[in-house]
DNA sequence: TCTGCATTGTACTGATCGGTACAATTCGCA
DNA sequence: TGCGAATTGTACCGATCAGTACAATGCAGA
């Protein structure tokens, strides 16, 4: 018996597994034992071993924010957005069930393999919120505190949500970081 | 040569070990290699390996916190209590440079093995500042809300902080935090 | 100074790590 | 159907992993 994959299939594999054991817990044979994937096709797909892996669920992550939220906070109409915004985050983390990669990579040593990655996804999120809430009336620097207050915020929610296993404070934070948000926004 | 050591003087170690690398990424050599100490000492000291060091460092952060910032939440005036929180935080994560070791635990599978502990440490952090705020004259349900906002928001700027690389950030978001929590406080 | 115990350096174990090599298999296409 | 390329299972590599064993060393109290 031989099962063929695509790459495009593994990568979110790939993805929930480092985002369960971290880099450094994540180990080839963990992704074997819980995927059925060998290293032969895993070496075939990402030559550069752990770190090609790494690079292409980090790549992933980010095109998915990108067509889910950042474009649509750029493009979109302000408000429109930014609710869609939080719809998306509370879905994509599973009201705090599932973490953000990018987030933890950040916590350790893993930070400096993937640096510039991990800095852009931020970036980019500030920015395009912040954008948007300008767009929305906002001034430039309460516009800028809000949305450095929103993207962390969440991160936040994360770890503490996770920490004391309850899904509602995820939801009750999510709430009331939303609620800061849109208070931010003359005539809401 | 031979240099002997306390096990109260290794934990320290250990702990900026554990925070830089993460649990999965702390490794026996890494730690002879950072310290100096040899398996021998390591296994004298901690017979349970990799493991109880771990534990015992969870154990030294809690008594820190405990004494540091959860007890004077209780004891003292709420208010000077919680000015002293925001100092001793500020410095203890030294501007956002230093992680949160309970939270980056609970990021990853590692929170399986000392969940008790992460979600304690917490809990009894939330719970001391909600009593203290409620003690400043907050009502119940905003002294729960504002504790857990200034405990996940600090949570949130070290993860944030550190991927932007961004001691600033850290900064910024903390007096933000800090000014939440002082508005809750009537008469201040 | 001597003795007994705490502490430590070193050498070792079997298991697992990331990674390589390559033959066998399967698939797309003619 | 048959051929060449893509894909995969398996055996293997040296390095490193956590942990063990134990003799050598240093120290505190007699």
């Amino acid at each position: 018996m031989k099962t063929v994959y695509e790459r495009a299939d593994i990568v979110p594999l790939l993805a929930e597994i480092f985002r369960e054991l971290g880099y450094e817990g994540t180990t080839l044979s963990r992704i074997t034992e819980r995927t059925g994937i060998g290293k032969g096709s895993l070496y075939h797909f990402f030559p550069g071993g752990k770190e090609e892996m790494a690079a292409a669920v980090l790549a992933d992550v980010d095109v998915w924010f990108e067509r889910a939220v950042y474009e649509p906070l750029r493009r979109d109409d302000a408000a429109a957005a930014i609710d869609a915004m939080w719809a998306n985050v509370m879905d994509y983390f599973r009201s705090g069930r599932r973490i953000c990669l990018v987030g933890a990579f950040a916590l350790d040593e893993t930070r400096e393999r993937f640096s510039p990655a991990i800095r852009d996804y931020f970036v980019r999120w500030i920015e395009a919120l912040r954008r948007a809430l300008v767009r929305a009336g906002c001034g430039e620097a309460a516009a800028l505190a809000a949305a450095e207050e929103a993207v962390s915020g969440i991160q936040g929610a994360l770890v503490l949500s996770r920490a004391l296993d309850d899904t509602d404070m995820f939801r009750r934070t999510l709430d009331r970081l939303a609620g800061r948000l849109a208070a931010a926004q003359p005539g809401r």
